[in-house]
DNA sequence: ATCCTGTTAATTTTT
DNA sequence: TTAACAGGAT
């Protein structure tokens, strides 16, 4: 069965009531039920669900899981099968790049010509079409270094052999690997598992549907690998030429199937590119024929207006199955569509209008702004910091990527397994030993000589006198250490292992005597990472967690603005949903329409579709004339999907300064499919991204002019504050609107207008001012209570900026000179005294 | 071996 | 703009 759940239909709902069902009625135990999804969280979300729905009984359900997850678990049973021993390491991007990094060096290429990151992505990429480097064709394998591609995909996967590891990608492709060449194995899953449950399927890619579709079959004649290898070869690259149907529906045809029931959504397929095959959720039917096909296309989500808008934009894609999301709710408002001067601007009138949410009892957790690229959330992040606006960053880098945390890892990895060379390498001379590159290149001369780990080589060399005697001693200690934790590791627990290592390695002091901003923070991380220890039992269970789960929910209490990609908003839902940067190049992202054209444009639109769906009551959409990319500026395009919106469902802001002009005109720029120019009004001035572009020549002069002229004003006002706010407020605000409108109506002519006076009033003054009202009113009561905690010329300490010297003192808002961040204005309550 | 400085190349991201 | 990184200086 196929569930294609529309947005917002209750996706997750269906999967949760199915195992219910299927476990409340018997028809299998937990353990016979195969529940697969992507992310760790929506194996938690699903796990606690059904047992609120089941009770105890559930105890578990050990099958379900993320596809790696239940790779590891599989090929750890069976490891030996396919080379590895049972404790292999799992490898994440980072040692695999750096593992990558030492093949290409030792293949004398040029390492600048041909990153290891880009074979990286080779790799991967070979692996989510399920291709070992025999399968993978002479044409592709020779895209990298001049041919050698293929050669060194054989070489990385021989040297991860030797290494005991297998990589992300090896957990499904090892496991398939061991279905096929042992069938009397897969068999045995095949009987286990009576029913079989897939979320998101619309991402799962080739080697996830191969390795899927060879535990869907049943198992009944003990026939040989249902699936000889190399009939069901996916297609080669090139998009167009994908598997012939006649092929795939050959291999499958005549095999019995049992139950599987796959849920997805196509319009939300949104990670192609990182080998989500959209065509596995497209061609289901031809695959598992006799499936059944279930639409939901109920939304009780968003107001009919969201959906509206959503449904038509993502009409406009032609590789698609074809929903009608049908709206349960209310009308709503409509979607607002604005425009800004720049991202500056942008990030101004976003913020405003969250505190205009939060004054009318907006939960600030029911907001969120979504981007296309995390560059522009930094933006947002000055802006709520100078604000007082709490907010939270969602998918940054993640708690078990950090330096800090990767380092203690690789300690307890390497004194779990003496084998782990990539961990020996990163930590032999963390803190400074005075074991640099010399001396690893001795040591690695010796491992490759006598055939042995590196910390192996570590203990020869240290008993001769090859080395220096500084080095020598150096390296006899970091041996004796590891040594002395491993004699300790089944005698002690291993959080107190942990703060051992910890201690005696010199890592954590090494980080006390860093005076450097962000030192505290990584001490804080070491010990939430011996904290979270302490809920696994052994160091070995500890350490396949961190492999696998590469996130930490450690719950944020605090109420507070999620800032995300649109990529990490899949999923999740929200009253109002800011969704800024809707540009050409951006939205639609350059590079998408670049390498992958008309599947890329899609797909960005899938993207926008998305963004929209996550909207409950109020999704604010917004574009920016002029953005600066990489240190310029550049003038950008209203986003092709802005003509894409139906005229019903769109509400079109005007623009509170002088450039309100930003919208008109746009229709035109892709000669848009429907009169745009009618739909959102015709005659309003020349669009300020017109007057921007043939400004541009001067346009950093001005720009500078601009912040230096008006910041200071806009600082005076704050200081000012009192009696005389609450007027100026009022004033500013009705003149500038009036002022917008009466240029809107002048139309045309104004291209001659001056255009700094007009883009200083139009923003910085105005917001500034509004803006920190609602902080100024804290402000008042909180500075009478508690007199400045601060004085001028305090150290302090910011959790984003790092240290620095207060300059100025201005009730509870400090200008710091921060030593790396530079000169910033942050609310005192955001800093800690150093 | 470590520190400093100029060059370079900049989506999306889970496991 | 900026952060990472490699190569040269110390």
């Amino acid at each position: 069965m196929l569930v294609l759940a529309g947005a917002g239909t209750g996706k997750t709902r269906v999967l949760t009531t199915r195992i219910a069902h299927i476990l409340s009625l018997g028809r299998a135990r937990a353990g016979e039920i195969l529940a697969v999804t992507f992310t760790n969280k929506a194996a938690r979300e699903m796990k606690t669900r059904i047992g609120s729905m089941v009770g105890e009984v559930v105890e578990g359900m050990p099958w379900l899981g993320t596809f790696h997850s239940i790779g590891a678990k599989i090929l750890r049973r069976h490891a030996e099968l396919v080379g590895l021993k049972p404790a292999f390491t799992i490898l994440d991007t980072d040692d695999q790049i750096r593992l990558l990094k030492q093949l290409i060096a030792a293949e004398n290429i040029d390492e600048k010509r041909w990153p290891a990151r880009l074979l990286a992505n080779q790799i991967d990429h070979w692996k989510n079409r399920g291709l070992t480097p025999d399968q993978v064709s002479a044409g592709e394998g020779a895209a990298f270094a001049n041919g050698r591609g293929r050669d060194l995909y054989a070489a990385y996967q021989e040297r991860l052999k030797t290494l005991n590891a297998a990589d992300f990608g090896d957990l499904l492709l090892e496991t398939i690997r061991l279905f096929r060449e042992h069938p009397e194995v897969l068999r045995q899953y095949q009987t286990r598992f009576r029913y079989i449950l897939v979320d998101e399927y619309q991402d799962t890619n080739v080697a996830q549907y191969l390795w899927l579709r060879l535990l869907a079959q049943r198992s009944s004649h003990g026939t040989a690998p249902a699936v000889a290898p190399g009939t069901d070869r996916p297609s080669p690259p090139g998009g167009e030429g994908r598997t012939v149907p006649a092929e795939r529906s050959r291999t499958t045809s005549g095999l019995e199937q049992k139950n599987i029931c796959c849920v997805g959504d196509d319009d939300q397929s949104i990670y192609g590119w990182r080998g989500a095959e959209v065509d596995n959720i497209l061609r289901f039917d031809h695959d598992f024929p006799g499936a059944t096909v279930i639409r939901l296309e109920r939304n009780y989500r968003s107001t009919a207006h969201i959906l509206g808008a959503a449904s038509h934009l993502i009409a406009h894609n032609e590789g698609r199955l074809g929903k009608t999301l049908r709206s349960e709710g209310a009308e709503g408002d409509k979607v607002v569509v604005s425009s800004a001067w720049d991202s500056e601007e942008e990030a101004r009138a976003v913020g405003e209008e969250i505190e205009q949410l939060q004054r009318r009892g907006q939960r600030l957790d029911e907001v969120a702004i979504l981007v296309r690229a995390s560059f522009q959330m930094r933006e947002f992040e000055d802006r709520f910091v100078t604000l007082g606006l709490p907010y939270r960053v969602i998918g940054g880098p993640r708690f078990y990527e950090r330096a800090e945390i990767r380092d203690a890892m690789a300690y307890l990895r390497l004194v779990a397994q003496p084998a782990d060379d990539l961990a020996f390498e990163r930590i032999v001379n963390v803190p400074k030993r005075g074991l640099g590159d010399a001396t690893l290149q001795a040591l690695h001369d010796l491992a490759r000589a006598r055939g042995v780990p590196l910390s192996e080589a570590a203990r020869l060399m240290a008993a001769t006198d090859a080395l220096k005697p500084k080095p020598r001693a150096a390296l006899r200690d970091v041996v004796a250490a590891f040594d002395r934790w491993r004699a300790q590791r089944d005698t002690l627990p291993h959080t107190e292992l942990a703060e051992i290592v910890l201690d005696e390695s010199g890592y954590t002091e090494m980080w006390q005597k860093d005076r450097s901003a962000d030192a505290a923070g990584r001490l804080e991380n070491l010990k939430e990472l011996v904290r979270s220890m302490e809920e696994f039992e052994n160091l070995q269970g500890f350490l396949e967690h961190v492999a696998l789960v590469m996130d930490t929910d450690r719950g944020e209490e605090t109420e507070a603005v999620s800032i995300m990609t649109l990529h990490a908003a899949k999923g999740l839902e929200f009253d109002t949903v800011f969704l800024p940067g809707w540009e050409e190049g951006l939205l639609p992202h350059q590079r998408s329409l670049d390498e992958n054209g008309r599947a890329g444009l899609e797909e960005e639109r899938r993207l926008a579709h998305v963004g929209l769906t996550r909207a409950r009551k109020l999704a604010r959409i917004s574009f920016v004339s002029n953005r600066r990319i990489h240190g310029s500026w550049t003038s950008s395009l209203p986003s092709r999907f802005l003509d894409e919106l139906p005229e019903e469902h769109v509400h079109v802001e005007e623009a509170k300064g002088g450039f309100g002009g930003g919208l008109s005109g746009y229709g035109h720029a892709y000669g848009g499919r429907f009169d745009t120019t009618a739909a959102f009004g015709s005659g309003y001035g020349t669009p300020g991204w017109r007057r921007g572009q043939r400004r541009r020549g001067g346009f950093d002069e001005d720009q500078s002019e601009y912040t230096q002229e008006w910041e200071p004003e806009g600082r005076m006002r704050d200081a000012a504050g009192g009696a005389d706010r609450r007027a100026g407020d009022g004033r500013d605000r009705t003149s500038w609107g009036s002022s917008g409108r009466a240029d809107a109506g002048a139309g045309g002519p104004r291209g001659g207008t001056p255009l700094a006076p007009l883009a200083a009033p139009s923003s910085p003054g105005g917001a500034a001012r509004r803006g920190p009202l609602t902080i100024e009113g804290e402000l008042v009561a909180r500075s009478t209570g508690d007199p400045s905690a601060f004085a001028v010329g305090d150290r302090i300490f910011h959790q984003k900026f790092g240290y620095g010297r207060i300059r100025v003192v201005d009730g509870n808002k400090l200008t710091i000179q921060f030593d790396k961040a530079g000169e910033k204005k942050v609310v005192d309550s955001f800093v800690k005294k150093a």
